[in-house]
DNA sequence: ATAATAATGTACCGATCAGTACGTTATAAT
DNA sequence: ATTATAACGTACTGATCGGTACATTATTAT
């Protein structure tokens, strides 16, 4: 009993992400919060709790739909080179076409909030091991096709594959020249071999 | 004529970057700065205007210190493997010695200020592109001493390293288990050869 | 219809923020 | 010694911060 709750919490979640992500922690008010997610603040508190609650829920939607998209993704394309060269080129054009460059939810979270808070530090290591299995195990499909040489060490393939991902993420903040981006690509990708 | 300035320039702005290094921006208060700076708040503004130009001159001195010690590194070493690798694991080792992990000041700034201040973007990237240039020199002298058979991607290959050491960096923020770290950097440093 | 419950909007809380006015102290030029 | 100048310490500003008390409104159970 009690009066009906009138927003939807994933709608709200959603624009909560979406700022969370563009302007980090500690550059988000509760202010920002309230206009952008359309609901009073006392709201915010009784659905979500406070802001660094509020914030987690937002970076779990984020590394839970951002996992899955680039696992369907990955999985989309039978060639495993190709596959990936997509996925990377994809990332480079997303971030390309939008202002401010957001780059990753979980990477600007790393790099805010993992080394002053251990829940934070656990979370986002947690999705980058998930999505290096992610890679490892799109890896080894291409082995097992033949369409890579790879021996054993498809796990350290990942690995390094995932780093430079995140480099990549990083640096397309700074908006460096389009030929840089597109020849360390080139150059990374033969890791893959 | 006047009073003379009772403190040294360069060691509160050294304090100063040790604190917006550790903190970030937004984090950083003055009150912390006036702390660790160990100087009046008004004596921060003469001596160096607000917090924006503070932060600014805060990076400038760190990105000259690390270009040049990272340069000073890579020529240390006859072999230019050895060389890279002996500075990609002073990175990692480095970090693994911290607590807090604070990365790179650079990176940070990469992360939090300059996708909404041009004039980061602008310095973030310069030093960047500076780094590229360094790795590349270095590569180049592999190539001449023979000790390195990469064709005329000298450049591209600096930069992918480049976006690797990045996502290291970035990485290592979560703690990852150490063997993750070795392995991907085992296979990174194959693109020289 | 009435009572119990829960969400809403308003309006506020103390704390802290970046930045500064101002009186005091110390130095250099005269 | 006097004056001009600049750094110093104190104490303050208005604004904004995250968070909440409280009265109102809407819903369900009885």
């Amino acid at each position: 009993m009690g009066r009906i709750r009138e927003f939807d919490e994933e709608k709200v979640l959603e624009a909560a992400m979406q700022l969370f992500w563009e302007k980090g922690y500690e550059a988000t008010s509760l202010s920002d919060l309230t206009s952008r997610m359309g609901i009073q603040r006392p709201s915010i508190y009784s659905a979500f709790g406070d802001k660094k609650e509020l914030f987690e829920a937002a970076l779990r939607k984020y590394t839970n739909t951002r996992a899955s998209h680039i696992r369907a993704q990955l999985q989309s394309n039978p060639s495993v080179k190709e596959a990936f060269r997509a996925f990377f080129e994809s990332v480079v054009d997303d971030e390309y076409a939008e202002n401010p460059r957001k780059g990753c939810f979980c990477i600007n979270t790393m790099v805010e909030l993992a080394p002053h808070d251990e829940k934070f530090e656990i979370l986002t290591r947690e999705h980058q091991m998930y999505l290096s299995v992610i890679f490892q195990e799109t890896i080894e499909r291409g082995i097992e096709s033949g369409e890579l040489k790879i021996g054993g060490n498809s796990k350290a393939v990942a690995q390094a594959l995932l780093l430079s991902l995140i480099g990549l993420t990083v640096m397309l903040k700074s908006r460096p020249e389009r030929s840089f981006v597109d020849n360390s690509l080139e150059v990374t990708l033969t890791l893959l071999k």
